[in-house]
DNA sequence: CGAGTATTTGACGAAGCTCAATACCTGTGG
DNA sequence: CCACAGGTATTGAGCTTCGTCAAATACTCG
């Protein structure tokens, strides 16, 4: 297998929206992804209940975080793009309360948590930063929080379009107004706690308000500004300093 | 207004949870401590958008994270009890993504944004403390969207009350198997994302079940294994160390 | 007692689920 | 090139959970 050309890539470009980093700093903290690999759809990550030595850092791919309840329904709690520590918070609080599996297929790296931790114990900076990561993550729950509450199925859908076409174009994966997301909506409704069927519902209700299209796994935003209105969206809880806003 | 006799106790009992603290990292800690106070319920302890030069920290009484609608939907995306930082994040995070409110009269202190860098600074191992502490945060966040996504309402109501116990537990406020919410059901029916009169059928519903009974704003679990076993509660994600698990 | 708030109850409507069937799409082997 | 298999998307009909609206009851404090 042929390792990136750079895998910290992503990671010190979400992490430079938070705040500037010296080069000894981004030189740091790239030194320690290591560990390289593919895996394919499904793999399990992360599983519940074990305390992983390392942190995995997406090189490419999605993954998501879930839980499953007793009569086997799996509910994903976030997703995860190349850039994402998928369980940072795992250096410090363990065992893991969920699991994570790849949705498609992956490249990941890892990153030992003995050598995160003489990281933040020299670097105060460094500490702050990946602190920062851990806490947007947060934000992002609660957002999701919200709008499970809050939203009907074609706001919810509206809304987790607005956030993955943001966050694909911090890593450079949109085309314009276009973005690949290679999930069924079967997964997608496991985000917004609705059934396929309904998933498709709200897929078609956006598609036929003219606010959006959608073909295989391409969609594209036909209408930024009625879809941002349509989900009530706010960007900021994202953290991105320099977000085009169209 | 006289000051508590020790305003950091329910904090640093619950940061003892998740490992030791020597002596002099908590007076540390405890040292930057001030500003108490008290107000009023309903008062709006931090408002979205705005960017607090402190941290606040909960001494008495119940506060809530919340977000908006624009129909005016009020949704609770966390609750707040004595010894919780109700916006530690925003230390790091800034300006808020959300709006903080006290539900009940709450006495308060304040923790400078200033002395709180300096501390994480000068003491890594403090500063994993309160980066594990949002992690925490983070956790409890995930479980309430697995919550609002996965379970019926008697479930999700189920759900909290153990919650709730073990977190009261934890800071010496229940009474053997009862404990007092004072929030009125529309207020649990935020947290639920469900109505006042929904919320009303949930707690006749778990009242029926025999599972607990609940007069003014006093609970009893009459049956704690029957609701954890209802609720699929697992109460890992709260890292409580020394949980009697009844 | 009386006003204001919180809880409770009932009837009906709406969002989303279940089940079942159908269409479509992609890769494979013949 | 076609037929087929397996997964994904789509559609429809009936059902459940929860919302809406309205009214009645109970509790709290002055």
């Amino acid at each position: 297998m042929v390792p990136s050309t750079d895998p910290g890539k992503h990671l010190i470009a979400k992490l430079l929206n938070y705040g500037p980093l010296s080069g000894k700093e981004q030189s740091l903290l790239v030194g320690v992804i290591s560990s390289e690999r593919e895996v394919p759809p499904d793999t399990e990550l992360v599983l519940e209940d074990t305390s992983p030595d390392h942190s995995t850092l997406m090189l490419t791919g999605f993954a998501a975080r879930y839980n499953l309840k007793h009569d086997g329904l799996r509910q994903i709690t976030s997703l995860h793009l190349p850039g994402d520590f998928v369980d940072l918070h795992s250096l410090l609080m363990r065992p893991m309360d969920h699991s994570i599996v790849a949705l498609t297929t992956c490249r990941l790296a890892s990153v030992p948590h003995e050598a995160l931790k003489r990281l933040v114990t020299q670097s105060p900076h460094l500490a702050s930063v990946l602190w920062l990561n851990t806490l947007v993550d947060g934000g992002i729950h609660r957002r999701w929080s919200f709008c499970l509450g809050s939203f009907q199925s074609h706001q919810h859908l509206a809304h987790l379009l607005c956030e993955l076409y943001l966050r694909l174009k911090q890593i450079n994966r949109t085309d314009e107004n276009s973005f690949h997301v290679p999930l069924t909506q079967a997964v997608l409704g496991e985000c917004m706690a609705i059934t396929p069927v309904h998933a498709n519902r709200a897929v078609q209700r956006l598609r036929a308000s003219g606010l959006i299209s959608w073909e295989r796994d391409l969609i594209t935003i036909k209408d930024w500004a009625g879809l941002v209105s349509l989900a009530e969206f706010t960007p900021s809880y994202l953290r991105m300093s320099d977000t085009a806003h169209h």
